[in-house]
RNA sequence: GUGGGCGUAGCUCAGCUGGUAGAGCUCCUGGUUGUGGUCCAGGCGGUCGGGGGUUCGAGUCCCCUCGCUCACCCCA
């Protein structure tokens, strides 16, 4: 016997019923952000491996070991795409779209890949969902921004959620920060975990997120990046948080949050969920000002974020309905089998949510099917035609097929 | 990459110290020679993840391997 092929790993199914929860949370966001105007996007599944090394940042972990990277049969290196921005970046690079009225809004939906062990929540290929607004730096896009992703949260009834809101500065301020932290956490290297020793070269934010004893002590007294920040910076922060508290966001303000992702300046956000595993984060994104120029093209503001459909749907766990038909038609006799099958048709084609027997059934499995499916109405089509009430179980005959559909369109 | 848990029917699982592979649900058929929801009877469905070893005999014990899963790291 051959052996069976599998997913491979990290990857899943996508079976009926959980199909039917992700198209409605794509028709949910469909109509939030095309109501404020933020268009559909679409951009390829895999792009030039530079554009990520470039955009995402050489030392960040999505780069270093995360990316699902081949050469193509002429020698071009590629790399499926594992996020969404540096893509929508190089769209706007590559149309010119910077000659557009400002700034450009757009969103989008679809898979990405990380090449992770995976575990509750994470997976190789998974969906993401996310908007971004590009060529203005006005904080309103920032609030804008978070409130989309609130806005879709909430509709979609994710629970136990929780914003962590922060600024980081301009890159600038952000390297002058780092090395400062880096100093004060070197003096006290000794009370240092491991890892977060291992990282203060490359990334001494990251000390924030570590649980260690020690590391914590020492960071108890370090300096505060959003102490640090140049005074537009601060002002630009103030306003995207005044406008989030008059919207009535609740959020923490988190001058500890880091995002694994080096082109963020400024406003950047994380949302989590207490209903999930460690995998706790729903989404997140921020403000990144210098992606675009980084790409090649003119100096452009930007923000958005993204969000994991399939952690949202994890968060919000609704029960989905089954899709049920309003009518089954049923086989009393073989010979009526095209009849039945015109009959089906012309219902569907009015509109009617309609089944038909197509598994050679006897007519009690048929009517045992049906039921089991939930139709409201039975129409068994042999020498006579019947309809039948499911609910009551009230039966007539009626004279032709255009009888049947008539009364049940 | 590292560590824990788990792999028996399509699904959920039982199978005590080794002795002829089971249940419930699902699906199909029949009880009702053209009629569902309850009930009853029957049927389909298994290389017990794979390989090797111990044994008269292995789902059960030992070794290896593969897969799934949770966690660390990091993130959606």
């Amino acid at each position: 016997m051959p052996e069976k092929v599998q997913a491979p790993r990290g990857t899943f199914d996508v079976l009926p019923d959980d199909g039917r929860a992700r198209l409605r949370l794509l028709e949910l966001s469909e109509a939030i952000f095309g109501r404020a105007n933020y268009g559909p996007i679409e951009t390829p599944v895999f792009e030039a491996t530079e554009l990520f090394e470039r955009g995402v940042g050489e030392t960040t972990d999505v780069v270093e070991k995360e990316m699902f990277t081949f050469d193509d049969q002429g020698g071009r290196s590629l790399t499926l795409r594992p996020e969404g921005t540096a893509s929508v970046c190089r769209a706007y690079v590559e149309h010119g779209m910077h000659k557009a009225a400002q700034p450009v809004k757009v969103w989008y939906w679809g898979p990405f890949f990380r090449y992770e062990a995976p575990q509750a929540g994470r997976y190789r290929q998974f969906t993401q969902v996310g908007v971004e607004a590009l060529g203005s730096d006005d904080p309103s896009l920032d609030a804008e921004s978070i409130l989309l992703l609130a806005e879709l949260l909430e509709l979609a009834g994710a629970r136990g959620i929780r914003f962590r809101v922060s600024s980081l500065g301009t890159a600038a301020t952000r390297r002058a920060y780092s090395d400062e932290l880096r100093e004060h956490l070197r003096a006290r290297e000794d009370q240092l975990s491991d890892d977060v020793l291992g990282r203060l070269d490359r990334n001494p934010l990251r000390a924030f997120d570590s649980d260690h004893p020690g590391t914590q002590a020492a960071l108890r007294d370090a300096p505060r990046l959003l102490d640090r920040l140049a005074r537009d910076d601060a002002e630009h922060f103030a306003e995207v948080r005044l406008l989030l508290d008059d919207a009535g966001l609740e959020y923490e303000l988190d001058g500890t949050l880091v995002r694994g992702l080096d082109y963020y300046t400024r406003t950047v956000f994380e949302v989590e969920s207490t209903e999930l595993g460690a995998q706790s984060a729903l989404g997140g994104g921020g403000r990144y000002d210098g992606l675009v120029e980084l790409l090649g093209g003119p100096a452009t503001p930007g923000v958005g974020w993204a969000a994991g459909v399939e952690r949202i749907l994890l968060a919000a766990k609704e029960p989905v309905e089954p899709a049920r038909p309003s009518v089954f038609v049923a086989l009393a006799d073989g010979a009526a089998a095209a009849a039945a099958f015109a009959l089906a048709r012309d219902l569907r084609s009015r509109g009617v949510a309609t089944e038909l027997e197509q598994a050679g059934r006897s007519l009690k499995g048929q009517m045992k099917h049906a039921d089991r499916l939930g139709a409201a109405h039975v129409v068994i089509v042999g020498e006579s035609i019947e309809i039948k009430d499911m609910a009551s179980g009230e039966q007539h005959a009626v004279a032709t097929m255009e009888d049947a559909v008539a009364e049940l369109a």
